[in-house]
DNA sequence: ACTTTTTGTTTTGTATACAAAATAGTGGCC
DNA sequence: GGCCACTATTTTGTATACAAAACAAAAAGT
């Protein structure tokens, strides 16, 4: 592993903290802050902002800060819908590229999903549920498809986490996996993107329950 | 319209540059060049760069300066796999969610596409053909979809480009857009996504030819 | 002649300084 | 007391300065 650089650092720390929901929808990150923070001067500062402005993370106004991305209703439903088209291609294409090692890492994640659901562990559910999709993503042997798979999962990660209110949730979540995976494994494209379009729409169906 | 601030224009005329085949892949932008070049310091050049980085048309290196993104045909491939799919993506929403306006922006637009076939007018066609994907991609009603489309649009440009040789070329690829015209109006959203999952691969094969 | 080391130059990455714009705060006015 | 104008402060955007790393070139050694 190359010692990440200054600024894919910060990107990083900023990233976690959003997708934790440490930083939630609507603050203001403000340079200086950070600046003094990371004991860093602006300039990194505002470099790390604008990539993840760039990835849609964080949105810019015109000499008005930087702000985390908060989403209306109808937005989201936009960004669930993109989301949703995405993971269905990511399954279609996976389901095509299976091999050993690929199934491996899908069953090794499930794993680690239901462990983590049923000792009740939140943090670590959103943790493995996302390697899971990430397991996906990396099957397709397709590292476009997993980047843009990735955007949108980190996009989308603090709405998406608010869903996760019970031990009764993340135990419903981690068993649905366990259809979208027989989908996918049948090496079937239409069954395997089908699958991952109702396992994103009961997600979504969630998701904006609590959003 | 917003007048564009500084590094936009700069992102905009780059990006330009590199779409139109004027900064070819490999390119090396040197920052102080480019900063004498639009009478700027640096400081908005690195920021123009970084976005164009983050888009995925310029790469950077280590400490190594940053180039006009290159592909392998390997990459190329998958770029275009990713493409493919997304471009079905919007084919399918766009069939379901056509009205009076967006079906005649798509043929306007091909009305522009084969005027300029027509009169042999390269550069023209390669800016009516943008337009005309613009167009099912707005029509699709979702502007993250319609960003990750266009994402890939620009980035696969410089290599889609170089297909269209010949005064031939560029009425073949304007009539080939009547099927997918059809199958798009046809509002079923399996037809209008194979139609353009056809579309695109008939343009990925004219495309590796001349990579 | 070829490799290797050393030196000099270019170029990136970061810090600091400054100008312009936006926000907040204060005082005057109705 | 509430509203508007004006000033002060903060904050963004850009320019410049400097340190460290990469690259190129020349000199020394085998």
């Amino acid at each position: 592993m190359t010692t990440p650089s200054t600024v894919q650092r910060i990107e990083m720390v900023l990233t976690e903290e959003i997708s934790v929901g440490e930083l939630t929808p609507g603050v203001r990150l403000d340079e200086a802050r950070l600046a003094e923070r990371f004991g860093v001067s602006r300039t990194p500062i505002r470099e790390a902002l604008n990539r993840l402005t760039a990835q849609g993370i964080l949105v810019a106004g015109e000499k008005r800060g930087v702000f985390v991305a908060e989403y209306s209703r109808e937005e989201l439903s936009q960004i669930f819908e993109a989301m949703h088209e995405i993971e269905a291609a990511c399954a279609r294409i996976a389901s095509q590229r299976l091999n050993l090692l690929s199934r491996a890492e899908i069953e090794h994640a499930q794993s680690e999903c239901l462990a983590a659901a049923q000792s009740g562990d939140r943090a670590g559910y959103l943790r493995a549920n996302e390697a899971f999709h990430m397991a996906i993503y990396k099957a397709t042997g397709n590292p476009y498809m997993a980047e843009i798979a990735t955007e949108f999962r980190r996009r989308t990660g603090p709405f998406r986490a608010k869903k996760f209110a019970t031990a009764q949730d993340l135990i419903d979540s981690a068993e649905s996996h366990r259809d979208l995976i027989e989908n996918i494994f049948s090496e079937d494209s239409t069954t395997a993107s089908n699958g991952m379009r109702s396992h994103m729409t009961a997600s979504f169906v969630q998701t904006l329950k609590v959003n």
